[in-house]
DNA sequence: CCAGAGACGTA
DNA sequence: CGTACGTCTCTGGC
């Protein structure tokens, strides 16, 4: 006989949710306690119980026949915490993803609905088992059909079966509705008959056999039992209206959709991945997967090492390649190439085989043109990194095609990029370490310790690179995001790549020098603050200097980090400014120590042969869409105080060039405006006047004319606000003034602007529903912190809700702008360095920079349409210092 | 040797 | 209790 088992959903979950601690929770903040508990015990029901067939049900909304018909029905209950409500959500994905029937019924509960198909799945000949922790469900209880009741937590279960009923209570399960009529229930507060406990209401209904033969013989009871038994019959019968299950409850499932199928892997790994469920995604494919987990298949195979040109030239006729490089001892060493669309070899494009040809560097000559050939499009994982390998042996990639990293960036920008191999499993269900004899850090392909570069590993990647476009495209194409990674992110990797190997000159011998003056001057402050603290201390320890200032010292405590210790940082040091002379020079200290270090000593090791430093540029290194720099960051090089703009000469132009810097004036709040379509934002860009004078005119109802620079000042801090999506007791701090004056000034704002404060609220409201929120040109952003039970975490999430499609649109313009500039550069007059998310930094031929300066206005302002003008302020200049406009 | 915290540079 | 990054240094645990 097959076994049906039927889950009342909101009673595990709520189990889960009290048995297992809060503290449980994803990287991100998202609580998942009772997710976590709910999925564990449907993995241990399925390992227990194997049932062929299953469903969830769902209570839906508070109302319900039985609040109709009876107001104080449940009516002592608190409303679920957010805590637990925030996770349905999360429970519900992972039954989708496992693919078990979910059924709900508005106007009845989750019991009855298991009643129903209790019933019908019986008469089909089914043998149930209805997963609860409701007593109520008892009544159910037969030959067929046997509870697996929770008692406390997630691990104390029992099987109900009709003996168990009766051991327990003394009725058999069909008086068991009776028998809590009689004995009342107060979590559903239904009271009860005085005087009438589990004892009596037994003993009645097992003389008696029902209700029915209970108030019948009211006579034959002692005079008080009588009385009660009397006065509360109405009571009673109502109970049992109440308590009894409907079930004959139309259902919209029928038989084949009740029984289990093969699971989905990929789907139930991606959901399980999301939630961090590692432990459960191992214990569910260890118990469910029969043959080995899709997830373990591994990938066939068959090495050809390309040996002639004619062997070549099928790979050159192929209509594109996926590639991967093959390093040996970290050495590139060749590469392995797999046709796309069809495998001449296999005739198939089977996930779990295929053929991978190798190309020796030796032999790259004869794949160069095929390489260099745009029209032959080529697939690789890091594709500029590669392009850049093989660029450094003289080889140049064109034409690219896809490229999973990226791919897998715009599908879930988390900040970091994926392993090819963790894509693989996910995508494609198949385990790429398993081919591979050893793995190292960089997540290229491994390598034996003798016997030479991997083939078979690097063959494997190659493969998962081909299959994980036609996957990958097609999700891209359910989320309208193909143009996305074919018109930006695909186009922008070359643009990057040539940034990168032109680098930007730097003078050495100026660099060396600061170190040397900064050096000395750390020397003096060093000695200054220990005569000051009266002691030496190591002034770089936050926690030794902290020591000194709060304890030594006995300076009040400002600010704590977010560990609780006495907060040294720069905002707190200043309001301290006056109480000793030791503040100011840590201050200094601080300042000139920054300088030397990360700049000077950080940038100077980094200076190549040609006197250049070749920075690299990310594009999957931010969730909003920016690009990300290092090695070194040149997205930060100092630009604010006095002191760190020394650091900018050390970056020069080439004899006979200039740098031209252009940067979009107010880009973000131009983009609000043209988001938001607020009339007077859009009227201020129109204008074209200064936006923060024009804000404080209109905030403070002053002529452009009268705003002062303090009034300027305040508008611009409510201005960048805006955008971080700060309150006011951010703009109070930040303005030194009172928390009620900053909200009058944000208020006052917002009464001047009023569609700038609706379409805030619309971008949280909307990322709340969809769970992301949406660029000028489609890049998401997950914000599922929007869920969370934590209301820190939550905050936190209307606050990026806010900033991330104003940050995210800037960058899609900006990335915009150069793929359009770069076409039409000629790189011996002018080449694009650096990317600092609103401004380019070129190098420019003397004679082509006025050309130059219009090209670039005219591209960076005319990428997009916006409702208000983009404008762009271009500076020139022999070094990074000097750049004026 | 590594990870996290704290600090601080930029848009 | 303002978004997005990367780097340096110290510190505590391995």
């Amino acid at each position: 006989m097959p076994t049906l088992a039927l889950v009342d959903g909101h009673s595990l979950a709520y189990r889960a949710f009290y048995a297992l601690p809060p503290d449980l929770a994803t990287s991100t903040g998202q609580v998942t306690n009772a997710a976590f508990g709910f999925t564990s015990m449907l993995i241990k029901l399925l390992g227990e119980h194997r049932p062929d067939g299953m469903a969830v049900a769902w209570d839906v909304g508070r109302s319900t026949f039985r609040t109709e018909r009876y107001a104080d029905y449940k009516a002592q209950r608190e409303s679920t915490p957010d805590l637990f409500r925030s996770q349905l959500p999360l429970i519900r994905e992972v039954l989708e993803a496992m693919d078990i029937p979910q059924l709900e019924r508005p106007g009845f509960e989750a019991d009855d609905v298991i009643a129903s198909l209790v019933k019908r799945a019986t008469d089909l000949g089914w043998q149930v088992l209805v997963v609860t922790g409701d007593r109520d469900s008892f009544q159910l209880v037969s030959q067929t059909v046997r509870v697996v009741y929770t008692r406390r937590g997630i691990s104390d279960t029992v099987v109900v079966d009709p003996e168990w009923v009766e051991g327990k209570y003394g009725v058999r399960p069909g008086q068991y509705l009776d028998y809590a009529a009689l004995r009342g229930d107060t979590s559903d507060n239904l009271p009860g008959v005085p005087g009438v406990g589990e004892k009596t209401a037994a003993r009645l209904l097992s003389q008696f056999d029902d209700l029915e033969g209970v108030f019948s013989h009211l006579e034959s009871y002692p005079p008080r039992l009588r009385t009660n038994l009397t006065t509360h019959q109405d009571q009673v019968l109502l109970n049992r209206e109440l308590m009894a299950l409907v079930d004959d409850l139309e259902l919209d499932v029928d038989e084949d959709r009740l029984r289990r199928g093969d699971l989905d892997w990929p789907s139930i790994r991606e959901v399980f991945d999301r939630l961090e469920f590692a432990t459960l995604w191992r214990r569910l494919r260890d118990q469910e997967g029969e043959t080995p987990p899709a997830a373990d298949a591994t990938i066939e195979v068959e090495v050809r090492v390309v040996g002639s040109a004619t062997e070549v030239s099928t790979l050159a006729g192929a209509a594109g390649l996926a590639l991967e490089p093959v390093h040996d001892s970290g050495e590139l060493v060749g590469l392995m190439a797999v046709p796309l669309v069809t495998d001449p070899v296999s005739g198939g494009s089977g996930a779990m085989a295929g053929t991978a040809f190798y190309v020796p560097v030796s032999l790259l000559g004869h794949l160069a043109p095929a390489l260099a050939d745009p029209d032959l499009p080529y697939s690789a994982y890091k594709s500029k990194e590669f392009a850049q390998e093989l660029h450094r042996i003289g080889y140049e990639l064109e034409g690219l095609g896809f490229d999973p990293e990226l791919a897998g960036y715009i599908i879930g920008p988390a900040g970091r990029s994926e392993k090819l191999e963790d894509l693989a499993s996910r995508y494609l269900a198949v385990d790429l370490t398993a081919t591979e004899s050893g793995g190292d850090d960089d997540g290229q392909a491994a390598f034996d310790f003798e016997g030479g570069p991997d083939l078979e590993a690097a063959g494997a990647r190659a493969i998962a690179v081909r299959d994980l476009q036609e996957v990958m495209e097609a999700d891209l194409a359910d989320r309208d995001q193909v143009t996305l990674l074919r018109e930006m992110e695909l186009p922008l990797v070359r643009v990057l790549a040539r940034m990168e190997q032109h680098g930007i000159g730097v003078d050495r011998g100026y660099l060396e020098e600061m170190g040397a003056d900064l050096g000395a001057d750390l020397a003096g402050l060093e000695t200054e603050i220990y005569e000051q603290a009266g002691r030496t201390f190591n002034i770089k320890s936050s926690q030794q200097f902290g020591k000194v200032l709060f304890g030594d010292l006995g300076l009040p405590v400002v600010k704590k980090t977010s560990r609780g210790s006495p907060s040294t940082d720069a905002s707190v040091l200043q309001k301290l400014e006056d109480a000793h002379p030791i503040v100011g020079l840590v201050l200094r200290y601080r300042e000139v120590e920054k300088l030397r270090s990360t700049y000077v000593n950080g940038y100077l090791p980094l200076i190549g042969p040609d006197q250049r430093i070749h920075a690299r540029f990310n594009q999957t290194g931010a969730s909003t869409g920016r690009l990300s720099s290092d090695r070194p960051n040149l997205q930060n090089i100092p630009v604010r105080s006095e002191l760190g703009r020394t650091i900018r000469r050390a970056f020069v132009a080439e004899e006979g060039f200039r740098f031209v810097v252009a940067d979009y004036s107010q880009i973000e709040l131009r983009i609000l405006a043209h988001l938001s379509k607020d009339p007077g934002l859009l009227g201020a860009f129109k204008a074209g006047e200064d936006i923060h004078t024009e804000t404080a005119a209109r905030v403070f109802g002053l002529t452009a004319d009268t705003v002062t620079a303090d009034a300027r000042r305040r508008a611009k801090a409510i201005n960048f606000g805006l955008l971080y999506g700060m309150e006011a007791y951010g703009l109070a701090d930040r303005l030194k003034i009172g928390r009620a004056e900053a909200r009058e000034h944000m208020d006052t704002y917002f009464r001047q602007f009023p569609d700038v404060r609706q379409y805030l609220r619309e971008v949280v409201q909307e990322a709340r529903r969809v769970g992301y929120t949406t660029t000028l040109f489609g890049r998401r952003r997950y914000l599922p912190e929007l869920l969370s039970g934590n209301w820190q975490t939550r905050q936190m999430g209307e606050r990026m809700a806010l900033n991330a499609p104003v940050q995210g649109s800037a960058a899609d313009v900006m990335k915009m702008a150069m793929i359009g500039l770069d076409g039409r550069l000629a790189p011996e007059e002018a080449r694009m360095l650096l990317q600092i998310h609103d401004e380019l930094v070129f190098e420019v031929r003397e004679d082509a920079v006025a050309t130059t300066v219009h090209l670039v206005r005219e591209m960076m302002e005319g990428v997009v349409e916006l409702d208000v003008p983009l404008t762009v302020d271009v500076g020139i200049g022999p070094d990074l210092a000097s750049v004026k406009g």
